[in-house]
Parts: C-alpha cells; structure tokens; sequence
DNA sequence: TATTGTTATACTCTATAACTATA
DNA sequence: TATAGTTATAGAGTATAACAATA
C-alpha cells in the first residue's frame, strides 16, 4: 500500500499550481490572435495533421457532440476544412485551412515563447531533468 | 537577444502536453464529485481562507462579472456563502460552508492522489529537481 | 472620482440523448 | 449490430458594457 509523504502531496501541489499557471498563460497567448484556449489546442493538434471526428475528439478529450460545434465555428471562419474519408463515407478528415495552419503556427510559437521566458532561469541540468521527469509523466498516460 | 534553441522548445512543449494531461487528470477527479474543474479549482482557492471578489477573480484570473453567476451557483447548492465585509459595505466576503469546505478537500485529495500515481517512478533526486524547477517557475509569475 | 459587486447580453464550451447514414 | 458524425437541448463558463452603491 502506498505511504504518502508531505513532500509527494507537495510536489503533486506544485504540479496543479503549475498547471493552472500554464493555462493562463496559454489563454493570454490564444485570445490576442482571436482564439480561446480550446480552439487553439484544436488547431495546434492538427498541426500533426488531418483526423476524423473521433479521434480528435480522443484527443482533445471531449465528446464527439461537443467537437461538432466547434468544428463548425472554425469551418465558418475558414480555419479548418471537413474533407471526404475515400474509404469509409460515414467519416471525415479535419485539417488545417491556410490561414489555419499560419494561425495554428502563430499561437503555437507565441505559447512556447511565453513558456521559454519561465524556464529561461533554469541551469541545463536542471533543464534536463525537467525534460526527462515530464517525459516520464507524459508516458504514464 | 534570446537564442531559442530545439531543446528549449521541446521542453516548452513538453510543458504544454503536461499541462493538458493535468487538465484531463483535474476534470476526470472533479466531475465524479459533482463539479466542474473550475469550481473545483475555486472551492479549493478558499480553503486558504475567505475572498472578496474582486481577489477572488484576480487569483482565478476570470472576470468579476463571470465569478458573479460561478458564485451564485454554488451558494445554490450551499457551497460558498457571501459574508457581509464589516469595513466596507460595498464589498463581500467568499467563504467554504462546512459541505464546501468537506468537498474541497475531497476534491484536491483526489486530484493530489491521481498526480502522485503519475510521479511514483520517479527517484528521489528527480522528483527534488522537479520540484526546485516548477518553483522557479512559478516564481517567475 | 474610484472601487466593489451585479445585471444584461452574447458567445463559447460541454455533456447527454436521440438520430442518420454507412460499415 | 456497431460505428461515424450530427442534431437537439440544457447548463456552465466567459467577456464586454452598463449600472448601483459605497468609499
């Protein structure tokens, strides 16, 4: 069974305090280019290039209903495109429009520079380590 | 002038996927408890203690006029309770009601006991870094 | 005059349930 | 039958602008 320390709620503590730290951040690099926070993510997703439906809506973690409308309000604004799935009718591909990717690429620097200027302190090992620790979360999922 | 170089946007990146896989972990710890992850997020801002409104906004980083309605609901399900402010009558205080203050604990225990599975494998030194790192980090804020 | 908080309004985000078209 | 995506609906989050009460 597993004994919980001070210090593991500590640092789980820094995590979420982190977390909520980097999504302001993120919401003030998005909205100056027109974007909220969700929508940003959406098309910095596609960047990877075109998914269908479900997947993306895996991805983003929302539900299929909820990504529909959102799909919608960035075809209107010439963001993202639907395109026909020649293998399977009932599905779709969403990719980035021009503008799409230029603004996709846009926000997705402005996030990283913001970001840059937080870590600018840390000494190279440290960096490192940050990056190895993160990597090791990220595989936990 | 900063030389940006690929280690350092991929450590921004990796911040970032950190931040959305929290997002999902804080969302998927809220919602079995009946709250959306921001009202989680403000019932566990006033287990430091009570808010005016204006603070309150400023620490959530959300408009005042949109914590109005947040407040609202959750003084419907007695959650918060505004207190009057006895030094100025324009202003009020936002407190936990016992049921608030019981759920705001339940919640970040459990948003706290998800994040520690995610850095179990991590060594001690490792996890003494990270936490030195996201300090400096959230010091620059 | 400036500040605290609210109201009015308009969008966006999100989930659930029911639906269609295709596989 | 199962899957891809949409529609309908309802509620929650959010910002802007205008407002009332108090400082």
């Amino acid at each position: 069974m597993a004994t919980t320390t001070a210090q593991d709620e500590e640092l789980a503590s820094a995590l979420v305090q982190t977390m909520h730290r980097l999504q302001d951040l993120h919401a003030e690099s998005s909205r100056p280019l027109g974007l909220t926070p969700q929508q940003a993510h959406l098309l910095c997703v596609l960047l990877g290039g075109p998914l269908g439906m479900t997947e993306l809506s895996r991805v983003l973690s929302i539900e299929r209903s909820s990504l529909t409308s959102m799909v919608d309000r960035l075809e209107r604004r010439d963001l993202v495109a639907r395109t026909a799935n020649p293998t399977d009718r009932r599905a779709c591909h969403i990719e980035l429009t021009t503008d799409g990717k230029s603004l996709a690429h846009d926000v997705h620097n402005a996030v990283v520079a913001r970001i840059e200027t937080l870590t600018a302190d840390l000494s190279a090992s440290t960096r490192k380590t940050l990056m190895t620790a993160l990597q090791s979360i990220l595989a936990q999922a």
